[in-house]
DNA sequence: TTGACATTGTTCGTTTCTGTTCGAGTGCGT
DNA sequence: ACGCACTCGAACAGAAACGAACAATGTCAA
């Protein structure tokens, strides 16, 4: 088959295999063997390169993250005599969802720096999140803050003026600060979701979709600029949000979840929407598969794209999905934090916005690959294809 | 014509082939040779040159967008002497007024990343930028496009899509992608002018202003976001802008300047106005100079804070001014574009959006810094006032 | 027209890539 | 100890891709 635009050539599955590495921090020669669709001997003479370069350290079975540890080849980063050169804190609300690959791609910044990620995980939850920075801060040697704290509401705000007014370098992760409040020193890193969700929005436009829903979980500070962007492209698309759907997909779980998706589903029908964009993606992966139990086609009857893209390939079909650059926010974080240490205040407050990578997978356009993309493939395709596209139209 | 030193066909071929990159993210010589009706050999021919000049990854059976992994080029780079591993084309609106420093700023970059930087001058013109970047990308072996173009009106959103759409990468250089405009691949460093009015107007507040004025040149990009920041920090001091000044600073240029300035000393009497943020500099140190002239005393009769600091130490009194970080808008630019190049695909779009500072001079409070405030520029950075962050409203 | 030059196509021996096979090594439970 | 399950990598082989050399074609100027 030639179609495979995944992983046509050793370089393109090479990248493919640090990608997974930096998302999961370890791959397995069996697992990427079948992602890849080559046999394992391909893949681990793939590592047998990556690694001959020192970019990846050999385990048995499979690969992981450079370690210290290696001393198969010389570290290509001179990680300078001084092994540590500064501590840097993070705290993270959440250690299980969304945020270990942040942690992931600050940590192997850190190493590359020279420097150590001291951990703690707090909440969704500005009083918590203060309590965890203090309990830094009250750790000796600590040269600077990575936080994600809550940005909304008083305790929001008064947690960033806190933060502001710390005698270390603060630099906010996957966060900025709010609108309204003063800071003067604060820097951040974060994914501009705003962006992330129109592009997702444009795809589905482009395939022909004229009335595209939203399922968003309200409670997640993601929601937020997703919900506006959304807003913002119905608006040029010349139609209101009360035409389509606009529920909160933390109802795609639990006891109701069934009534609640089948009322969902009854309303497509009634408004004529034909695609939705759902986040986050686990209630995407429940709804597609709600879909499925009820006969509703996707993407023919109607298309879904995911916000996020944690679990999203493991829906049937697979999910097209919006992916945040988790691992290089966590990997641009530190960089920032590091040059504060290093060149002081005569470098200007950093503001840095990611954008996010549009996944097209299957469930958002028919024969599983964008109308974009006009190749004279062989349809002939029994392993999912994935296409990585910067974007759309 | 017979110059070219390559044929017509020849470029036309390799453009083509870029295009197919850019949306499948590899090609193979087998289909681009049926695709454009010409042997194998002349494909592989073509890749060959292209990879010669970094600007794409050869691979076994075809190529792929310039991926990290590729060490090829990076490695040595006959006839440059060594160690111009990039050449970088560069467009600015302007050669003697904001930009040297920022193009210095790149300079100065381009020579730490081993890069070269080709210039050329433009105007404050959609269409003009446009002629400039064509004649660049015209020059052989141009790996990159750093540009401040004109973002406004049609024919700005035009030329952003078409900058879009090239098939090298292009940082927006103190510009930001319009809003409205949908890009996929371009990047941007740009001040946050916004931000750094709202220090200033602030900073002013604290000193005891409660009417504050707005003198902004209107022809410029930068009045925008400062104007805009004016009017919230207004609406968050529960003042209207009818009731201050709010003019355009060009006026104080030309024959009619001294009645325009003596009309907006008038008024700042008659509304109780007690300071006022001018832009740029330059009509801030006439303005200051008027003033002094009409017996108007700085600051203590009336506050002046210049937006912008080229000049503004050289007012009498000094005059604090916000200085945009132009030299580090060039070498943000420049690492994101030769990190671009570096890292191919894989690592997401960045927009970086850097904080100005305030210089407090004499013009602002009584008792100002004086002489020492304007010897060393570079030292100034310490000298750096932080604005209070309590009791606004 | 002719000859110099550049570009493209063809041939064919060489190189590279990948899959398969199979013996060796490792860790684990019985 | 033993077998078992697993992984690893050397060795081989087929297919495909590569590129040097030469041939063919086209272009331009004298």
């Amino acid at each position: 088959m030639s179609g495979a635009a995944a992983s046509r050539f050793s370089v393109q599955r090479k990248e493919r295999l640090l990608e997974q590495l930096r998302v999961d921090g370890a791959v397995s020669v069996r697992e990427l063997s079948e992602l890849l669709g080559v046999s394992e001997m391909t893949v681990r003479r793939d590592i047998n390169d990556l690694a001959r370069q020192g970019l990846i350290t050999r385990v048995h079975g499979g690969a992981t993250l450079r370690s210290a540890l290696d001393r198969t080849v010389a570290g290509r980063e001179p990680g300078d005599g001084g092994f540590n050169r500064y501590t840097l804190g993070m705290v993270v609300p959440s250690l299980d969802y969304y945020w270990p690959q942040i942690v992931n791609g600050a940590r192997m910044a850190a190493v590359q720096a020279g420097a150590r990620v001291i951990l703690r995980g707090s909440m969704y939850d500005a009083r918590d999140n203060r309590r965890q920075i203090q309990a830094l801060l009250d750790t000796a040697g600590v040269h600077g803050i990575l936080a994600g704290p809550e940005t909304a509401g008083p305790e929001g705000h008064e947690l960033l003026r806190w933060l502001d007014s710390l005698p270390i370098p603060v630099v906010l992760t996957e966060r900025r600060p709010a609108r309204g409040v003063i800071t003067t020193r604060l820097e951040s890193v974060s994914t501009d979701h705003g962006h992330g969700a129109e592009g997702a929005l444009l795809h589905l436009r482009a395939a022909g979709h004229e009335r595209i829903g939203l399922l968003a979980a309200r409670t997640s500070p993601t929601a937020g600029p997703v919900r506006r962007s959304w807003m913002e492209v119905l608006r040029l698309l010349g139609q209101e949000p009360a035409q389509t759907i606009d529920d909160d997909a933390n109802d795609c779980d639990g006891p109701k979840s069934a009534a609640f998706m089948d009322t969902v589903l009854e309303r497509c029908r009634k408004t004529g929407t034909t695609a939705l964009l759902v986040h986050p993606d686990r209630q995407a992966v429940r709804f597609v598969q709600h879909c499925v139990d009820r006969g509703v086609r996707v993407p023919d009857d109607l298309a879904v794209v995911a916000y996020d893209d944690e679990v999203a390939h493991l829906g049937q079909p697979a999910i097209s999905a919006v992916r945040p650059p988790k691992s290089w926010v966590g990997k641009v974080a530190v960089e920032l934090l590091v040059a504060r240490l290093e060149e002081g205040a005569a470098r200007p407050l950093h503001h840095v916005q990611l954008e996010p990578e549009l996944i097209v997978r299957d469930s958002s356009v028919p024969g599983g690959r964008g109308a974009d993309a006009d190749r004279a493939a062989p349809a002939e395709a029994s392993v999912t294809t994935e296409v990585t596209t910067k974007g759309t139209v």
